[in-house]
DNA sequence: ACCCAGGCGGGCG
DNA sequence: CGCCCGCATGGG
């Protein structure tokens, strides 16, 4: 039996619940128990498993990893741990609503995610709720992932499908797994990046290159584009307009008045500048919550 | 039974 | 261009 190296992380204005109810890709495809405070999840290099303690914004991590990663830097990097959320508020907190919001959702971080992964997860969901794209996601993986094994050898889980095992798979096997009318999205989405372009090589490009970029690729348009943007690529510009964003800021900010994608996006760029991101997702989870 | 869900692509005026 | 429609499917 072989020694589980845990490592410890401490991290302050950070609620993993929040983080994990927010609707981001983890929320899709990782496992996390309420009561015991532990997640799991696959990633490129291994299973992840944190179990996170604390309270109030103070989080105490303890961490491993099976293979070569490191768990520290693991869940470091995913939660976005050396963010100054302090900092961050004070850009953001241009009003009371989204003062509230940061309020009620103390400790929310966006997460980094694997570009591809988060691809596959935006075309799931649109049209859709994050019930049903959490079932789509989990059965893509135990149909097409592929196995991870623990520090024992034994197959502990099934990492993320790569583009080149979703472009060989048909169209009607992802029908099977529930994607309905995406299915085709996600097929041509594969074929295209297989072919075309490869999604890691853009991470050192610029926000507007990577959207314009994503946008070439089927099934990818304005929304879906900014949401792996911002939690695939992590560029805190992006500001992902869905329905709910745009209702919320035309009621918080136009008395209700109809906007225009593009007006709004200007709205955004000018309000959050290059936080812009952030303050998307504590809008989101509060315009929902505050459900009219 | 109906309506909705983190949109997108295609077709038409 | 801008607008409108269909798209699969499970849950309220």
């Amino acid at each position: 039996m072989m020694a589980v190296r845990l490592q410890e992380i401490r991290a302050k204005v950070f609620d993993i619940r929040h983080t994990f109810e927010s609707a981001q890709p983890l929320t899709f495809y990782a496992y996390y128990d309420y009561a015991d405070r532990v997640l799991t999840y696959p990633s490129s290099k291994g299973l992840v498993t944190a179990v996170f303690n604390g309270s109030s914004g103070n989080c105490r991590i303890v961490a491993h990893s099976s293979g070569t990663l490191s768990a520290k830097e693991e869940i470091t990097s995913r939660f976005r741990l050396r963010d100054d959320m302090k900092k961050i508020y004070r850009r953001i907190s241009t009003d009371k609503f989204v003062r509230a919001a940061i309020k009620e959702y103390y400790g929310m971080r966006l997460t980094r995610n694997d570009p591809w992964e988060t691809t596959m997860c935006f075309i799931v969901s649109q049209l859709n709720n994050v019930k049903r794209i959490t079932m789509i996601m989990h059965n893509i993986i135990n149909v097409l992932g592929s196995p991870i094994m623990d520090d024992t050898g034994v197959m502990a889980g099934r990492g993320f499908p790569n583009c080149e095992s979703l472009a060989n798979a048909t169209e009607k096997k992802l029908m099977a797994c529930g994607a309905g009318f995406r299915a085709k999205y996600l097929v041509q989405a594969a074929e295209f990046c297989t072919n075309n372009i490869e999604l890691d090589k853009l991470k050192c490009r610029s926000y507007g290159k990577i959207k314009e970029q994503l946008m070439e690729i089927p099934g990818i348009g304005d929304k879906v584009a900014d949401c792996i943007a911002l939690m695939g690529y992590g560029k805190l510009e992006a500001f992902p307009i869905d329905v709910w964003i745009k209702r919320t800021l035309e009621n918080m900010y136009f008395n209700g008045k109809p906007k225009k994608i593009e007006e709004l996006h200007e709205f955004a760029e000018e309000r959050f500048g290059d936080l812009a991101g952030y303050a998307e997702q504590y809008i989101y989870v509060y315009g929902r919550h505050m459900r009219p």
